[in-house]
DNA sequence: GGCCGTCTCGCCGTTTTCGGACGTCGCCGC
DNA sequence: GCGGCGACGTCCGAAAACGGCGAGACGGCC
């Protein structure tokens, strides 16, 4: 029940905006993010997390930064929160299938739900939701759009391969 | 969403448990309030109108007071909110009918639906749900218990002649 | 024969909807 | 008095709808 304060953080796609509780990071969120989050309290004081979380997105996007080491708190369902655990799992410059994350966490058959937790990850790009790929190899979707989705991962692969 | 606190006053009534938000007065609960409310934060600070509402509360029972300026956020459905605003129109030592009050918010005929608001009270005493009665004059029900309805209203009856 | 697109259907957690039950009642008969 | 019934917002549990899918079945097209 501690008070969620937020910042906005200019980026490559757009102004992302972030919202931290007093110990960790909570919501990274896009100008159009779908579903729309809930709206935090105003930005009256930046706690620590807050600015460490956008030195390592600023970081991340000018290619000098794979992992992040925020603290996060993601709060959703038990299960949601396993498939997160899982995503955090999934290494810069790679890409998984809905069907590898079910697996993973011990419910292979659940891969239609892994997709919709998969669409309400509140840490966009920290929780890196963008490498997760249709078996096929299609994009599917994603809470930026799929042109972002798209730009993480010719990002990553860009760097990947350097 | 900012954090609660609460703190314990004696009353003739047995201990009263007083729950704040920073800014308002939120909750005021019997020993063996019914339903039961949910669980406070700790005690550590006391926020001035905590201290404000306890002193108004003595005051109340000393026979010294008969309106509370302390600040309310009675927290609710519109309709319970819509009953409770009605519930702080009722002048001490007065007494009106469920009916009454399902007139007074213009739907006469939700006279149980305002019964059960006022079951939901958060604030006992200061908005005076012990000053509703049924219809027939008999006292039908009460969160602290039936005895702390009648005595609160025998205290009222007994100041409002003098 | 391979190689796609398209369709259909089963999968499963979450969300939304729906229906019934439950009150701090009041009115009408008896 | 007492019993019965109607009133209506809430709560709660059940049921249905809804997705950022995947595998298999078809039908075209080289």
């Amino acid at each position: 029940m501690t008070r969620l304060v937020q910042r906005i953080l200019p980026s490559p796609l757009g102004p992302l905006r972030l919202v931290a509780s007093d110990l960790a990071l909570v919501g990274i969120y896009f100008p159009e993010h779908r579903p729309a989050p809930a709206h935090a309290g105003e930005d009256a004081e930046h706690p620590p997390v807050l600015d460490l979380a956008a030195r390592e997105l600023d970081e991340y996007f000018a290619g000098r930064r794979r992992r992040f080491t925020v603290a996060l708190d993601p709060r959703g369902t038990e299960f949601q929160r396993a498939v997160w655990r899982a995503l955090a799992a999934i290494e810069f410059g790679e890409q998984r299938s809905y069907a590898d994350l079910a697996r993973q966490i011990g419910q292979p058959t659940a891969v239609r739900a892994v997709g919709a937790a998969n669409g309400r990850n509140p840490l966009s790009i920290v929780l890196p939701c963008h490498r997760v790929v249709a078996s096929s190899g299609a994009l599917t979707g994603y809470a930026g759009g799929l042109a972002a989705k798209q730009w993480l991962l010719a990002h990553e692969q860009r760097l990947a391969g350097a």
